[in-house]
DNA sequence: CTGATTGCAAAGGGTTTGCATTGGA
DNA sequence: TCCAATGCAAACCCTTTGCAATCAG
């Protein structure tokens, strides 16, 4: 654990938040101000192989991180961007029924316009 | 709707595929061999947006195109790679309850290791 | 006739790679 | 000590853009 690898699970970790690896980038440097791009994108990886975080892929963007592991769905305004979890009970175990097959991890991402926008 | 724009929705819409824009490109070559990559994203996006195709998002690859604008889950094997479809009845209003808001449209992919794979 | 579409090539962004240097266990 | 991690820059892949030529309605 070095301190690089701290600084980028910092800023991951940070409640409500799903960065993405340039702002996460940004976040770190506050931190660790000689922190490279190469270094957070290495984190990035050894952490989701590690099953500490979760790449979530967006659309027209690119790719943020989740500070679970724990797949949960998504709400993707249309209008502002904002992502918000959400939770469906049971939803793995479901899946696993309906596909009728062992499955590893779902990504759920549902397009919605959230209340401020509207 | 041009020769290239039928050549493009041909390809897409053969059953059970999931191309990328570059295996979209290389089929649609063989029947308009003077086709131009331009031409086949000009149209990727014309299709999604006139709501007949609809763009999904892989992860370590590029995205992948899917003949139906209709959600529905999809099958992504973790070994070879495959996509297969999945429906999921009801699924739209379901999440709309759950998630307590109108919602627009969902994307669901699920990881697992299909039959021959394992 | 006229706006939409095409093809080409160059630019763009996000991410990965190679490699010499540094650092934590 | 020593292998993993770092930082930098260049390379890379996929996609988008600018623009003049062409085409479909």
């Amino acid at each position: 654990m070095t301190k690089q690898r701290a600084a980028v699970l910092e800023v991951v970790s940070r409640k409500g938040c799903h960065y993405s690896a340039e702002e996460i980038f940004e976040e770190a440097k506050k931190i660790l101000p000689e922190i490279s791009r190469a270094t957070v994108y290495n984190n990035l990886h050894a952490l989701e192989r590690d099953r500490v975080i979760r790449r979530i892929t967006a659309e027209d963007s690119s790719d943020r991180y989740d500070s679970s592991y724990v797949p949960h769905g998504h709400l993707y305004c249309t209008v502002c961007g904002d992502i918000k979890d959400f939770d469906i009970p049971n939803f793995h175990s479901s899946l696993s029924e309906i596909a009728d097959t062992e499955i590893d991890s779902y990504e759920l991402k549902v397009r919605y316009i959230c209340k401020k926008c509207k």
